[in-house]
DNA sequence: ACTTGATTAAAACAAACGTTTGAATAAAAT
DNA sequence: ATTTTATTCAAACGTTTGTTTTAATCAAGT
């Protein structure tokens, strides 16, 4: 799969950032595992937090491509307020979840590191993050807007952080389910089952009927 | 409210670690924030990661005592299967959330910090926090899964990981939504309206129809 | 006043960090 | 065959890291 010194850093670098962390890997760490010399790193990339964008720029764009691209096919199935809430749920979760299966890609690994850079989001990419998934998030809110008309603005707005926040920490943080309960039923790595279960948990959430605020407790 | 050297550093170790994370926080910057000489932390805690578990200790052992206590309320004024679920999430997700209200207590600091633990685990931690956690969650899983009888096991196990994950989140990670979005409608310090949304989300999520697993796509 | 024990202070420790340098090597072009 | 360009290599750069050491300071106890 990786040919050529760049990849080879690229790929060691990203499975040492998602298993360690961002600081607690060092470039002597990843120049190990690829087997490359220590000054390669900063000749390929000019620094470490230049590393660190490549990492991410490799797999974000065309992750987000693909969740426009499945946006557009159910615009183009459905009319504009008949698109099935759990098709766009899936269409928006699906891409990154789902590619945690094919681990031969790398996709997995990756992830991780995707789900840890949104608690650890201090390596100046911020800016760089923010060109990336600003327009995927304003063209799916628009399409969950139509869909769920009877939500207001900030309530949507919530229930879409709630719904980034959930995926975030599913591909994070797998490992913590197995820490801090011993879920002996659970399979963490079946994530067939986990799209279908988290979709559910997701549909019902989003579509919940909005409370009403500051006046009851039970709403 | 800090008076002796112990406090205080604890205090101020806690602040940076919730805003730059562990590794990226060194002991020269705790001791100058807290204005006490370099050597205080090696002389009170004996470490860096003794200091890093004295502050988890500090504050999850009181929050998971009153998580257990909401829990003993709801089964004093309800009979076992008649709690409601929304008083269930609220029993389990208000405390932490709570403290992110009281800043006089240094809760919300504390907050960061433990939502970001979630997602960096990898501080020999992982046995203790299993012991504060492990009861908590069992006892929750039990009154679970007698609200929602019709749940299958493993089924109330992923629930209650979105569940925790969400928290983790929401704890960790209120500035991803404004990285992500520009927000100009949601105020992410009105934690009042968010626990009170936070509470509607997860309780459609938990008390949505189980999925009929490998058969249909849609449930 | 003196001693004891606990805390704080300044300085140094070895190790690891990201980065840079300059020579050695490989590949490509002329 | 020779020059040019791109890449790799070993070594060192100056900082910063967590930790340790040794002396100074303080608060009681006798």
């Amino acid at each position: 799969m990786a040919r050529n010194t760049k990849d080879i850093i690229l790929d060691a670098a990203e499975a040492l950032f998602a298993e360690q962390g961002f600081t607690s890997t060092s470039l002597r760490n990843i120049t190990a595992k690829a087997g490359v010399n220590l000054a390669a790193v900063n000749y390929h990339f000019g620094s470490k937090n230049a590393l660190i964008a490549a990492i991410f720029e490799r797999r974000i764009i065309p992750m987000n491509r693909i969740r426009l691209a499945r946006l557009e096919a159910l615009n183009q199935q459905h009319s504009a307020e008949d698109i099935p809430l759990e098709g766009l749920i899936e269409a928006f979760m699906g891409p990154p979840l789902e590619l945690a299966r094919d681990t031969d890609k790398g996709g997995a690994i990756f992830l991780k590191l995707l789900g840890r850079m949104y608690t650890e989001p201090s390596h100046d990419l911020q800016e760089e993050i923010r060109e990336m998934y600003g327009p995927v998030i304003e063209r799916f809110k628009d399409a969950f807007a139509r869909v769920l008309p009877n939500l207001p603005a900030d309530e949507l707005y919530w229930r879409m952080h709630f719904m980034v926040g959930l995926l975030a920490y599913m591909m994070a943080g797998t490992d913590m389910m197995r820490l801090i309960a011993s879920c002996r039923v659970c399979d963490p790595l079946d994530t067939r089952t986990m799209i279908q279960r988290l979709r559910v948990f997701v549909a019902a959430g989003m579509g919940a009927a909005a409370p009403v605020p500051e006046l009851s407790e039970t709403g």
